[in-house]
DNA sequence: GTCTATATGAAGATAGAC
DNA sequence: GTCTATCTTCATATAGAC
């Protein structure tokens, strides 16, 4: 059974990255803002509780950030950045099989879920709350990243080397497993996240119609 | 690529099934609002706006629903008491083997993401909005469908049917993959519901490591 | 950069007439 | 059951002193 129900998701911790995180004040406020936003939503969380936990008045945000969706759309693109860098590098460091190319990258997507669950869970759960103008850029980067899946199952397809019936129903599961980790891991999880990332890629492998290996006891 | 980017999910019609629906304007409230927390979030939606989709002032909603809190979760009762209900009506209709039950429980999952998105997302992503006091019984009935499904595999990882390293991870991937289809999900989709299941449920079943008939083509 | 003070509007909810 | 009118609280945001 999922620990933690009652809550939005099990973590209880925001963490950027030391290379995503403003020196000084303003990253503390993304932080904070951070874990209020998934715990609440944005909507839900409002500017006098960020500054209170922050530990300081609400006016005094407004000498970091314009608005409270200006903090949304910095975290969104923070977290949308985050996920197609660690993308990107894995997949930098395999070969052009799709098969080896599926797994670089659902390992990639799933730690990053697992690693960074309020980051994720902000990130894509709460970039409809944007205004066209703030989103739009985090929006497109997204596409692209879903899209970046998406060719790599249509390469495996056409080579043969996936057996599925329709590329995008694939993409949306394989991508959906991974979504859904923020809202579950945690780090107290007996599984840990690098684990968890390898036997999600097996996964996506078999949903993809990949033939495993013979069992080593079946002769 | 997904259709209806910008959106937080690609329906754009919310449905009550008639037997989840109460009669006159406590059904219409119902339904609005519906829209409104799928669209929005639940803190994103105000009474003003629900009551003024309805077509009335906001103090007359008082009459049928004593808070907004108690609107919501009706919705995120009748929500999974649906879920609930089409997963135990699947279940009946098949043997006892896990393999079968696998498929009978993802694809009622699957089919009742896509047949009514709304209701899926309002009740399964803002569940959380909720006091615990408004809260509790729906919960538990979540727990409980998680529960059947965990069983189902448990039942075949004993029996030797499902080749998997972890229960739960299995069964949060295969959820996962049928919640997330509320959010991309809509008539217009080039597949209809009941093929989308049916696929999903073969992926389930791939992913739990069950070996499938081969190819014809391959001798 | 942070504060106090405040503008301005919107939120959920209630009272009481019809 | 629906309305008008209103209470009270809370929201985002700004002005201006320090």
């Amino acid at each position: 059974m999922i620990p933690g129900a009652q809550r939005r998701l099990a973590a209880t911790h925001a963490t950027l990255l030391p290379e995503h995180k403003p020196e000084g004040t303003r990253g503390v406020i993304l932080e904070v803002a951070l874990k209020l936003f998934a715990e609440r939503g944005y909507a839900g969380a409002s500017i006098r509780e960020i500054a209170e936990a922050v530990g300081m008045k609400s006016a005094s945000l407004y000498a970091h950030f314009p608005s409270k969706e200006h903090i949304l759309a910095e975290l969104c693109r923070i977290g949308h950045e985050e996920h197609r860098r660690s993308i990107h590098r894995a997949l930098l460091e395999c070969g052009a099989d799709p098969r080896e190319q599926v797994v670089a990258y659902v390992h990639a997507h799933v730690a990053m879920h697992a690693q960074f669950p309020m980051l994720a869970v902000v990130a894509n759960g709460e970039l409809h709350a944007l205004s066209s103008e703030l989103g739009a850029a985090t929006f497109e980067l997204r596409n692209q990243s879903i899209q970046v899946l998406e060719d790599i199952v249509r390469r495996g397809l056409e080579r043969g080397v996936f057996r599925i019936a329709h590329v995008w129903l694939a993409v949306a599961a394989i991508g959906a497993m991974g979504i859904r980790v923020a809202y579950w891991y945690t780090p107290e999880f007996e599984v840990d996240a690098q684990q968890v990332a390898d036997i999600y890629a097996q996964f996506a492998l078999r949903l993809l119609g990949v033939a495993e290996p013979a069992h080593p006891q079946t002769p």
